[in-house]
DNA sequence: TTGCACTACTGCGCATAAGACAGTACTGTT
DNA sequence: AACAGTACTGTCTTATGCGCAGTAGTGCAA
C-alpha cells in the first residue's frame, strides 16, 4: 500500500501544523515533516502545497536572504490559516475515528 | 475542508473492511459506508473502487438475480484481499498516529 | 398507461493533488 | 574546476474520487 494516496488532503494540514509555532521556509518544512514521520514525502509536494495554501489565503510570506546559501522564502500562518488548521484538525479527527471504527473487529 | 481528498487511498481500505464479515453487492456496500459515517460518498466512487480491487486480484465476484429489482453483483474477499486489509490497516494506523502527533500541541 | 421513485450497475470525462524530473542559483569543500 | 548541499520554480504524469448520463428492472400512484 502506497502512502502517497493517504497524504491527499492531509498534507495541507500537516504543513499548517508545522507552521503553528513559528515561521519556516520550504526546505525546512520539508525536513520537519520527514523527521516527524512522513519520511517519503517529495520536495515538490511540499513546495506545491505551500504555493496552494498561500494562494488560498492561509499564509503570509516574505523572503530572507541567507549567507549560507540561496535566499529563503518564509511562510507564516495568518488568522485564516489558524482557523483552517483548527477546523481541518477537527475534520481529520472525525474522519480518522470513522475509519478506525470500520477497521475494528465488529461486535 | 473537503472530505473528498481525505478519502484518497483509504476508500480501498474501507471497502475491504466492510467485506470482512460477509459478501456484499455494490449498492449495499455504498449504504454500509454511508451509515458508518462516510455519508457524503458518491456511488461512482464505490463502484469504481470495487472494479479496481477486483482487477487487482483482491476480490472474487458473482452475480445473483434479485426478485425485487435488477441483478446484484456480489463481491467477496479472497486471501489476497484479507492480507491486503490487514497490511493496509497497519499502514493506516501508523500514518494516522503520525498525523495525530503533528496535530497535538507541541511540548 | 403513463410517469415517477427506488434499486443496481456501467462508462465517460473532469478536477484535485502528490510526485518525478529538470532547471536555476548560491555557498563551501576537496 | 568539480561536486555536494541548500533552496526554489515550473512542467508533466498519474491516481482516484466524483458528477453525470445512460441502461434496466420492480412497484406504486395519478
Amino acid at each position: 500500500m502506497d502512502t502517497t494516496q493517504l497524504l491527499k488532503g492531509v498534507l495541507d494540514l500537516a504543513v499548517l501544523a508545522v507552521l503553528r509555532e513559528d515561521d519556516a521556509y520550504g526546505y525546512d518544512i520539508l525536513r520537519r515533516l520527514r523527521t516527524a514521520g512522513l519520511s517519503e514525502i517529495g520536495d515538490a509536494s511540499v513546495y506545491g502545497t505551500l504555493r496552494r495554501l498561500f494562494a488560498a489565503g492561509y499564509l503570509n510570506t516574505y523572503v530572507v536572504p541567507s549567507e549560507e546559501g540561496p535566499h529563503r522564502k518564509y511562510y507564516a500562518l495568518n488568522p485564516a490559516g489558524r482557523s483552517q488548521l483548527k477546523q481541518g484538525g477537527e475534520v481529520w479527527r472525525e474522519f480518522a475515528s470513522t475509519m478506525e471504527s470500520l477497521l475494528r473487529e465488529p461486535a
